[in-house]
DNA sequence: GTTTAATTTGTTACCGATAACACATCAGAT
DNA sequence: ATCTGATGTGTTATCGGTAACAAATTAAAC
């Protein structure tokens, strides 16, 4: 492999002028600039990384940390990982998967952080090198997520022009930040329509759904939409209406949220926010790489969701 | 961070002894040794991985090649990626993907290879760097692969145990070492029981499979098992039952191999060969990380099938 | 009881980069 | 013409390890 010194030999300056054309090709007049960089060309120069991070004393490694069980069923944290590696290989560095047990073997550059709880604010906000979270939260930390309040709206929304007259929102019943901002973005839209917002909130296990509509069938008028917190919750509600021998998409609408696996077994498909984890794990691994180069706040970065349209709602 | 020299001071020894303590432990006295353990256990000392990379020009990256196209519904790739990672980040290794565009960019330490044809063997030759491949091959590459012989031979011997009295070998028209493997595993079950072997075979495409069926129902006996070589085409063969009015597994059986998505939305489920991605990368990792240490060869590694009792046999 | 060989430890140079400092060079100010 | 300060370039030390060699100690051989 070529190095520094071959280049700088080729093109009669010091090691260290190579360096500065790469790193602060400011300070270098144009004319040694073309004669360093027509040297690196000839001779196919590509930095060492490993000396670069010696030298810096950096680790070149990033620590995913998954702070929630991983349900392997789902894809979702193998998409986080294909995005975010996908990002970070291309600049070299390496991702290391890290839970709560072994957190802090080891040093890094950086951490992507996802399934945060209240009760683990104190200690992130300790770390000392930077973090960059998966998923909105409210303490402050930079984070990449969809937005998850539009993606209700927009259901909602497209649930009304559909034509159905009652909205039910269906959701989770936790207190993380996420399930506030899909709440607030039905309630947005039922207010603007000065409607009657209706809640419901469950674990999130599609048959505490299809009880719920068992159980409450009489009180369903036909040409209700349920707008579900997540897909998991919305085929609890699908199956729900079928076994009571109401009419999916005639009669009752249902919308999910995640475009996830699961929806792939249901019928018909919900229609449902789709969220690309793949490329909203790579946003996350740029955004981590940026704040470790400029030490910057990064603030977030939301995605705006998309309709999967399923046959979940009127056509 | 502690180093070598901060162990060194505290052990009272150079720091050449400490180092030696690490990978040479055979060549320092016990004496010595339990006093940098010592200092080593009371810093909390652990390795700086760059440096040490660094010093014996290595990169730490190994590059995964995929030379096929990446059917992104199907979690294969996701899942060797997943069980190759694990391993590599467990070793502090970067995992690099690359495909045979990007190939010579950058360096590396070695290799894991997938897909290959005949016409990569010679390139792989020439590579120098240690490599291992994802796959069986006949060209003496170090491989991990599931024993795709014994996958169909069990399949064989299981739908013969079920009853059936007729077994026809449904196999990927390609020439590709695992898939003779795989019809090797049912000839060796025909030719045992003395049985008249039937073969056909497809590119791997349920709808062929499905078109087979149909075409050839007048001379599908009853008691007839299909040993398919993918979940793929067993899907097909299954649909193709179904459309003849077939009953499975009552009359017919199916059975695939691979155990992947795909057959979780068949009806009823594939009695098929399951193969554990995730741990077969992770081997293929340490595979190679040992060749990259001991320079040695390392042979096959053959993972012992597993069967996935679906629907499509008799109970 | 030397001589020789084997074992153990320390010294030095090096891996390939970067930062901090030192040294030229050249413009403008006095 | 000399003095400043800005700018561009080269020198040196350093990051945290390892290999190769040198030195010191111990054991074995004659």
């Amino acid at each position: 492999m070529t190095t520094l010194v071959d280049v700088a030999k080729k093109a009669n300056v010091s090691k260290m002028t190579v360096s500065r054309v790469i790193n602060h090709p400011d300070k270098v007049t144009d004319e040694l600039k073309q004669l360093v960089y027509e040297a690196m060309r000839e001779l196919d120069y590509h930095p060492n990384v490993i000396a670069k991070a010696l030298a810096n004393n950096s680790t070149r490694i990033i620590k995913l940390c998954i702070l929630e069980d991983i349900d392997t069923t789902e894809p979702y944290y193998m998409n986080l990982m294909i995005g975010i590696a996908k990002t970070l290989d291309l600049h070299q560095y390496s991702l290391q998967l890290v839970t709560r047990n072994n957190f802090d073997i080891g040093n890094c550059d950086g951490y992507i952080i996802t399934g945060m709880r209240e009760s683990d604010v104190e200690w992130i906000k300790k770390l000392k090198k930077p973090v960059v979270m998966f998923g909105e939260n409210r303490y402050g930390f930079d984070y990449v997520d969809t937005n998850n309040k539009s993606g209700t709206y927009i259901l909602s929304q497209l649930a009304l022009k559909k034509g159905y007259e009652r909205l039910i929102y269906v959701g989770i019943d936790s207190k993380e930040s996420f399930e506030y901002s899909r709440e607030s973005g039905y309630l947005q839209q039922v207010q603007e329509k000065r409607m009657m917002p209706e809640l419901h909130r469950f674990g999130n296990h599609s048959h505490l759904a299809e009880e719920f509509v068992e159980k409450n069938w009489d009180n369903i008028t036909k040409n209700t939409a349920f707008i579900c917190a997540s897909d998991r919750l919305a085929i609890g509600i699908e199956r729900g209406i079928s076994r009571c021998g109401g009419k999916i998409p005639e009669d009752y609408g249902v919308t999910g949220f995640d475009g996830v696996f699961l929806n792939q077994v249901a019928s018909p498909k919900i229609t449902t926010i789709k969220q690309s984890i793949i490329e909203m794990g790579s946003a996350c691994g740029e955004n981590l790489l940026d704040k470790i180069v400029t030490e910057d706040k990064q603030g977030a970065l939301i995605f705006e969701p998309k309709v999967n349209l399923g046959g979940t709602l009127r056509v």
